[in-house]
DNA sequence: CCAACTGTACATAATGTATATACTCACCGC
DNA sequence: GCGGTGAGTATATACATTATGTACAGTTGG
């Protein structure tokens, strides 16, 4: 599985592999019922520890996305397209209602953060 | 000084701490040069420890928002309102550029996004 | 049945957050 | 000038989170 982990980032090891595994599956590259690497196979591949892949599988399946299965490792649960696209656009406005909370209480009008927004967004094609 | 802090937050003390002082300076509410609260002034208003506060006031200063005078306490720095809003925008676009690059790979759209922002703009007065 | 692989559980160490307290510096009134 | 008070700064400790390594229990195939 191609995954791109750092030690330098900000964010922890979980969380960068709950993030692009989420990735891989909501975008459909990962497809419903395709069998995860093993938890320790992911470990060895990745150069983590057993329990981090573990927690990060957790997640995944605390989400909704993932099913384990002992003896048989995880796999990705069947979800249709559109549910696959709610759930991204459920976790993008999360993430940004408190960010354009905090942008307002810093004084910047919705006019300022809609072109913030889309300067961002035109930066690389749709 | 008016702050609502929570236990129940995702947000350690620390960083609800540093983003409501932070929105008051930026906003303009608090005016250059306005002495800010003791740490123990602060730490025993908002019933939290000192090292809380100091932690959030150091924040404050790494961020160029207040400046620490020994014997005397900090003070708000002066800043253009270009400045202000320029570090507001700032701090906006570094919390929003990971999120919309996770929205990317998990198959959203830039329409998609940007309507989606918009929803949330619209939600409350410019 | 048994070996190998699977997920699950547990002990330990490191790091971050928060509390309480002590030390040092600055200011002000006597 | 000096002492008291209040300021920031530093330190020890406890707890929560993250990550490592290892053992236990379930599943599969030969």
């Amino acid at each position: 599985m191609i995954l791109n982990l750092s030690d330098y980032s900000n964010e922890t090891l979980q969380h960068q592999l709950v993030q692009q595994i989420r990735a891989l599956i909501l975008s459909g590259d990962l497809e419903e019922g395709a069998q995860l690497p093993s938890i320790r196979g992911l470990a060895t591949e990745q150069k983590v520890s057993v329990i981090t892949v573990q927690r990060a599988y957790e997640a995944l399946e605390r989400h909704g996305l993932i099913q384990a299965r002992r003896g048989k490792g995880f796999m990705v649960v069947a979800l249709e397209p559109e549910e696959r696209r709610r759930l991204a656009l459920a976790r993008f406005e999360a993430e940004l209602h408190p960010q354009i909370e905090q942008a307002r209480a810093e004084g910047l009008s919705s006019l300022e953060l809609l072109a913030s927004v889309s300067r961002l967004l035109d930066g690389t094609p749709a």
